[in-house]
DNA sequence: TATGAAACTTAGCACTCTCTAA
DNA sequence: TTAGAGAGTGCTAAGTTTCATA
């Protein structure tokens, strides 16, 4: 990890320092003096070198990447059948997938964020930690040589299959059936029935957090208020957080420091939520909701004060009971989003190509996946894809431009009878198009450069004859030619352009049409490309989109299922696909 | 009623696989 | 044909809610 972004933070070296050491001592290998042989204590991690295992394990990778296309298969071929009879289960005599059968390896904890333990040792789990949980008359399965279990238990009340303790912050790790489980598949049909059925109470308790947004008791007030933020903003819960976590918040916990007032009704919200995912809204909110988040601040409340001071989790779940049986803050995520999904469902016009129609879906999915502040990490080669994608734009409108001065070339009389047409003729200005010409030919070499390396290698393996053989001589003629076709497109920014004898203004213009269509796609690709840059769909479309709206969609809209769900969503939202019809409403 | 553990859902990262555009 | 990007998936961290206990 020695070359990650986590080995750079200060918190994972110290964290990471004390575990080496203490594994260290532990193992009774103290480190020795070349010179002297006396024991000696390790002190700083910055004067400890680790590149020697970094380049070993490196070295590794390499050998198994450069393996055979037929020898990977074979590798994976085995590794699969070894593993085929830990992956499944019998679960009332039915055959069940297994999820995460793998007990999880020891290494180094990465926490998101800025995790206070970031960097310690995850220590190795054996099966004296592991408990079975297992039917009561079948065979148990057998612990690895020389080990036993910690305890085998029958306990058909839970879906877990195997437990164990984990060392970082003593948490409990299960082993559980897969996605596409009966079990997974039951709850989550019930998660959306529930969020489904708050629409037959959401009216009545919108109107009572209206009306208690007055309250003159101050819980009442602040359980209305955060009630307001859940339902308006899908935010999360918020339950109470250690010490020794990420400091990350959600409604209930939010403190002082998240929230400005800016008069007369916009609230600010920046704080970090789940996974440290940074969540930033500027929202106009009623004016009420308003006027209590400045009581809720009030002094002698400052920066570190919890905002809702009398709340938390549990007070405001109880409340919510009272109006539907079962439901909790998180229903109301799941509420907004699938209700959202359906709204945005209902503007899409059944038209277009199958292609254009999973546009909208997408986008429809996106406005989801912003009210939930589902985001990813900016790719590390997006400013770079962003960059060719407008080198490729301007490339176009240079040959574009230039195609359109040689039809000016072949029929000068056209421009003032299509002003229109060539208004754009000089879009880009003289620096614009040497630059990009610099950069098209200067690729183009590159280009060849790379071919003949490719060929070159290629001759070394096989025996060519000589006669076919490609030389430096080939290459230097080729990038000659290439420097010269520069220096014309170069020239001809300031002259007419050449114009071969075979074309026809025709013909020139179905290329500029051709061009033009090129420009619009790509620019439109480029815009679908900035929007979903922060942006992750697969979250909201995995747990908070009710499936059967996507099924509804595909049958409606008549776009095949499988390029909405993926093969394991397929199988996951089994029960939606072959419950739910063309007319299905959220 | 408070507290912490247990149980289960949600989440982004990082890898692998697959497809696409040059 | 092939590199590179995007989709798909595995992994496991990080939440919420429920349950047990004092």
């Amino acid at each position: 990890m020695i070359n990650t972004d986590h080995a750079k933070k200060e918190v994972f070296q110290k964290n990471f320092f004390n575990d080496f050491l203490k594994v260290l001592k532990e193992t009774g290998k103290p480190a020795v003096d070349k010179k002297t042989k006396e024991p000696i204590e390790i002190k700083e991690f910055a004067k400890c070198d680790f590149t020697n295992m970094f380049n070993y394990f490196e070295k590794q990778r390499e050998i198994k990447k450069s393996l055979s296309n037929a020898e990977k298969k074979r590798i994976k071929a085995e590794r699969d059948e070894a593993e085929a009879k830990y992956k499944v289960c019998i679960l009332d005599g039915r055959k069940e997938t297994v999820g995460n059968f793998r007990i999880e390896p020891p290494g180094l904890f990465r926490g998101r964020g800025d995790h206070p333990k970031t960097g310690k040792l995850k220590t190795r789990v054996t099966p004296e930690m592991v408990t079975i949980n297992i039917g009561k008359e079948s065979p148990v399965p057998a612990p690895p040589p020389g080990h036993k279990w910690k305890e085998v238990r029958h306990d058909n009340t839970v879906v877990w299959l195997a437990m164990w303790r984990e060392n970082i912050s003593g948490s409990t790790k299960y082993v559980m059936l897969a996605q596409n489980s009966s079990i997974r598949g039951l709850s989550d049909f019930k998660k959306f029935e529930k969020a489904r059925e708050l629409q037959y109470h959401i009216e009545k308790i919108r109107k009572d957090y209206q009306a208690e947004l007055k309250d003159t008791l101050m819980l009442n007030r602040q359980r209305a208020t955060a009630t307001y933020l859940i339902d308006k903003l899908a935010l999360r819960a918020g339950g109470e957080k250690g010490e020794d976590e990420a400091d990350t918040v959600g409604c209930c916990s939010l403190r002082y420091e998240h929230v400005t007032l800016k008069p007369p009704n916009i609230v600010v919200f920046d704080f970090l939520g789940k996974d440290s995912v940074p969540y930033h809204n500027e929202q106009e909110v009623d004016p009420q909701v308003f006027k209590n988040l400045r009581i809720f601040k009030k002094a002698p409340k400052g920066p570190g004060d919890q905002i809702f001071d009398r709340l938390d989790p549990s007070i405001l779940n109880k409340h919510l009971q009272n109006y539907m049986p079962g439901l909790t803050a998180k229903c109301f995520r799941t509420y907004n989003a699938s209700h959202t999904m359906q709204q945005q469902m209902d503007l899409i016009p059944n038209e277009g190509t199958v292609n254009e129609k999973l546009v909208k879906y997408n986008a429809a999915n996106r406005a989801v996946a912003i009210l939930c502040n589902h985001q990813k990490a900016i790719g590390k080669t997006h400013e770079a894809t962003v960059g060719k994608i407008d080198d490729r734009i301007t490339e176009m409108r240079w040959k574009k431009s230039r195609l359109k001065r040689m039809i000016l070339v072949l029929e000068p009389k056209l421009k003032n009878k299509k002003k229109d047409f060539f208004s754009d003729i000089n879009e880009l200005t003289a620096d614009e198009q040497y630059d990009i010409i610099a950069k098209v030919i200067a690729r183009d070499k590159e280009k060849l450069q790379k071919k003949f390396e490719r060929d070159l290698a290629k001759q070394k393996e096989e025996k060519v004859p000589v006669a076919e053989r490609v030389t430096k001589k080939d290459l230097n003629e080729k990038i000659k030619e290439l420097t010269a076709l520069e220096k014309q497109y170069r020239k001809e920014v300031r002259i007419k352009p050449e114009v071969k004898a075979s074309m026809t203004v025709e013909k020139l213009m179905a290329q500029v049409e051709k061009l033009e269509l090129q420009i619009k796609n790509t620019i439109l690709q480029k815009q679908d490309k900035e929007d979903n840059s922060t942006v992750a769909l697969g979250t909201s479309k995995l747990n908070y989109i009710d499936p059967r709206l996507t099924v509804m969609f595909s049958k409606k809209f008549d776009v095949p299922i499988d390029k909405l769900f993926s093969k394991v969503m397929r199988e996951k939202f089994k029960w939606a696909i072959e419950s739910a019809d063309e007319n299905w409403r959220f």
